[in-house]
DNA sequence: CGGCTTATGTAACCAATGTTACAATACTAA
DNA sequence: TTAGTATTGTAACATTGGTTACATAAGCCG
């Protein structure tokens, strides 16, 4: 773990901090679709993404789900951060999108870490300020692009996250990430096979050229 | 100035904290329609709102138009706050809804304060925290609403704010807001009306029962 | 008053997306 | 192997929202 943390964390937390985090964080190892987190939980503590991918879901009232974006190696959860503020429940849910490796804090130690420790307030700060932009640009995909552009963009960003060109999902998988239906997808991603851009497979599909 | 601060932050920054606000801060009165700021405006400084209320838009590269929020008083930017630490330009812009009073803050101080006081440093965190809460809804409506909804949502938070029943807006400023058409919106609008739920004029509406 | 501008009402039409229904195919487990 | 299930393909249709076009009305200003 410490090995992990100071290959991850070590340029930007000092020693000392990274020494707390050994003693009061735990190890956790999860596997694809694990369920770290439901709407409505309380939130149990705050995530450092040692290694893998975890996506983070809105739902609406109906079950209807909308991917909001994805945690990368280095990444923490702001939304954990913003509901640990007003000790509220969870306003999203997170699953594993791959296998993963994370350290979790507990959340006491948020509040004393940011009056002590510079890089800390820094990491917490870049980190709500990099969940803003995302939140914002994936408005921007919602508000301004239609569902084509959407689905380029989907597939794009899980290769990238992923690092794999081949997209394990079903047309099911995409149409709940995205908030739409089976056969809209299904017919979009066909005329993405028409146009040479991908080749479809059963439970997968080939990126050959977005 | 001193007053308004106390009586708007008294009771949330310590007495040495409002001390510094009043003689770094600027005070700045503006009226309905100021432009506070533009998308890709380098940030200048960080509003404390007074009173009145700021409205927040995003822009796309057509320049269609979507409003994010409103702020009121006692709220800060968040966004701009973003943007302050990455040294970065505006990724929205800000218009007075109403006449407005705010203290505009130099960004230097932002950091100092975070280091230095407790009770900025949980304005700063409670102002993330409220506003990607604002976001995630706002996200939510397009997501997962109807124009119809978002529409009446967006008559109810108007004249929330504006602490005024009578929306003075033409069908053509909403449209605007909520990123649609003016034929759609007067065609709902119209709806609204039938229904005995607002009463429709020229250049302004009367909410009677929504 | 009479012409101009702005705001609103309305119809007809179009495009995008969602829905329903069903067939075809591929995999899975008994 | 076979029945059952999950996945995909496709057609037909409905709905929502956006577009174009034009009429009407209200306010403004000479």
């Amino acid at each position: 773990m410490i090995q992990d943390l100071k290959e991850e964390y070590g340029n930007i937390f000092e020693e000392e901090l990274i020494n707390e985090i050994v003693q009061v964080g735990t190890f956790k190892e999860v596997q694809e679709g694990y369920k770290f987190m439901e709407i409505g939980d309380y939130i149990r503590g705050m995530p450092l993404l040692i290694s893998g991918v975890i996506k983070i879901l809105r739902e609406d009232e109906d079950g209807d789900e909308l991917l909001l974006y994805y945690l990368e190696k280095g990444d923490t959860c702001s939304m954990t951060m913003a509901c640990c503020m007003g000790d509220k429940k969870s306003e999203i849910r997170a699953v594993a999108e791959t296998d993963a490796k994370l350290i979790m804090i507990p959340i006491q130690k948020m509040e004393e870490w940011t009056g002590k420790y510079k890089s800390w307030r820094n990491f917490v700060f870049n980190s709500y300020h990099v969940r803003l932009n995302e939140l914002l640009s994936t408005l921007d995909n919602i508000a301004f692009q239609k569902m084509d552009e959407r689905l380029i963009g989907y597939l794009k960003e899980k290769a990238r996250v992923t690092k794999d060109n081949i997209i394990h999902s079903t047309h099911q998988d995409i149409a709940y990430d995205l908030h739409s239906s089976r056969v809209v997808i299904s017919r979009l991603l066909k005329k993405l096979e028409e146009m040479g851009k991908i080749k479809l497979h059963r439970n997968y599909l080939e990126i050959l050229d977005l």
